[in-house]
DNA sequence: GAAATAGTGTCTCTTAGACAGTATCAA
DNA sequence: TTGATACTGTCTAAGAGACACTATTTC
């Protein structure tokens, strides 16, 4: 019954036709996450083409598994499909960090055929304002804050810019996406990811409040970022002035080693963020 | 540029053919974890047709998006194709717990064509042995220790099965499964799924030493199980007798409704395990 | 009774969080 | 000088882990 031998299993991928199998295709779709403003943001687009024509939804698109004109067959792995497809549909450069998110494959997300897509989280550092290109026909950073996010069940279909639901289940990806940030600040150094090579404690605890929505007690914050070892590194530099409206120059840090935080930076126990 | 009426997204849609596009096949693959013996178990199966036949692999297989015989199209979801899968291969029912762990897609992970594979983990209880249908030659629960998965990187093609490796990159799953598990033990009560409906609090703690693969304190447990509100709820009843060899009998729980432990169990600092 | 297992008491060390105080800067 | 921001000190409550002790059961 089974095929064992070399020749055998040559034989049999030779014969093998992968197009008589699995009307499936692929996307990678990405949450892609920045501070804009002191506010957490999120990249959407516009769509240009059906389905979901004129709706707002996450930048992404087809892995690409076809041949090229020129008989080329590419073959992207799906990390490379999601940074490509952002930077065709918006122009920005995930270039901090990106990461999978998770993939959803509901029979009936998509109207066309049976598509799944694998999601990403992508954090991105003091962008500019988007470029939209390729199906997108708009494209721009928008806070969380605006679109219609119960912070429990955004699953259930909300998630909405300007009166308009998101597209697809981007919904859910977005919520899925927001989740995995806050939970992953708390025993990971991403905040750094959000921030350019050289910070204060002031701006990372900035990032803390933003993704977390909740005020982060200043003093206690200060004392706990420095507690945990590899989590930053002083440069010995201070901010060229103190803030706008008086205070003290602020020592400047780098990211630190570390990739776990040891001992974690919970978040408080309480309910619903505040904004 | 962009189409927006409903009767030209409507004509796009009707003029849409799947089959031109994305040449890929979509695949679920389940790290089936139990306790057997006391012993971290993972269930493989031995693959009976090529690519890799005769080789130990994870039990699982192409979502179903075909036409049958009958021409009705079958649209499942991919939690129900690792189900499905999972029985099939195996005759074991992931009835415990399923979570979606991750997705590969390097392009040159299997040599047939274009196959990127949804990984999921299934926890069973006190599974019968499995009995190998489909494309299994055999199907056997493995103890994890005895496969060569280097605590640290297994990821770098180990994960062998009496001397012969695994399959594809399912030992970077697998070792990605296992990470998970005992990820989620700490804080959620995702060790209660390992155990049936009632169960004492050495039985807990056996699940969180074969997981952890470390010792840890009955006493200090035992006071920390009972501290975390919702993780168990006491039935009042007590085990039929003691331990074997002597010992008092033990106070019968039940998994509470706690989602996640609040304050976690956090595994000891220490480097690798000690199997 | 001896050995084994269940469960509790208690001590020390560390951490979270509240609060207050000092240091330094802009206006 | 005022007010804002950076940073530090200190106190309290709670949790982690070590250790020891009591309770109950089998052999």
């Amino acid at each position: 019954m089974s095929i064992t031998g070399p020749d055998e299993e040559r034989e049999f991928l030779a014969a093998y036709r992968p197009e008589d199998y699995h009307p499936v295709a692929v996307t990678v779709d990405t949450v892609a996450l920045t501070l804009r403003g002191g506010a957490l943001s999120v990249l959407l687009i516009r769509r240009a083409m059906p389905p979901f024509a004129g709706f707002w939804a996450l930048p992404g698109g087809f892995v690409r598994t076809d041949k090229t004109a020129s008989g080329h067959l590419v073959e992207e792995d799906l990390d490379e499909a999601a940074m490509r497809e952002l930077t065709e549909e918006t122009g920005i450069l995930a270039d901090s960090h990106l990461e999978q998110l998770a993939t959803y494959g509901d029979p009936t997300r998509d109207p066309r055929m049976r598509v799944i897509t694998v999601a990403y989280l992508a954090l991105v550092v003091d962008p500019p304002d988007p470029v939209s290109g390729g199906d997108a026909a708009d494209a721009a950073w928008t806070p969380v804050a605006e679109l219609n996010l119960a912070t429990a069940d955004a699953a259930a279909g909300a998630g909405a810019r300007r009166g308009r639901p998101l597209a697809f289940d981007h919904a859910r990806i977005l919520a899925d996406g927001l989740e995995r940030a806050r939970a992953k600040l708390e025993y990971t150094p991403l905040a750094t990811a959000f921030l350019g090579p050289e910070f204060t404690i002031a701006e990372l605890r900035a990032v803390y409040e933003a993704v977390w929505g909740r005020r982060v007690h200043p003093g206690n914050f200060h004392r706990k970022v420095l507690s945990v070892p590899g989590f930053v590194v002083e440069t010995g530099q201070v901010t060229e002035r103190g803030g706008p409206r008086g205070g003290r120059r602020a020592q400047l840090y780098r990211a630190g080693d570390a990739r776990l935080l040891h001992p974690a930076l919970l978040r408080p126990a309480g309910e619903g963020a505040e904004q």
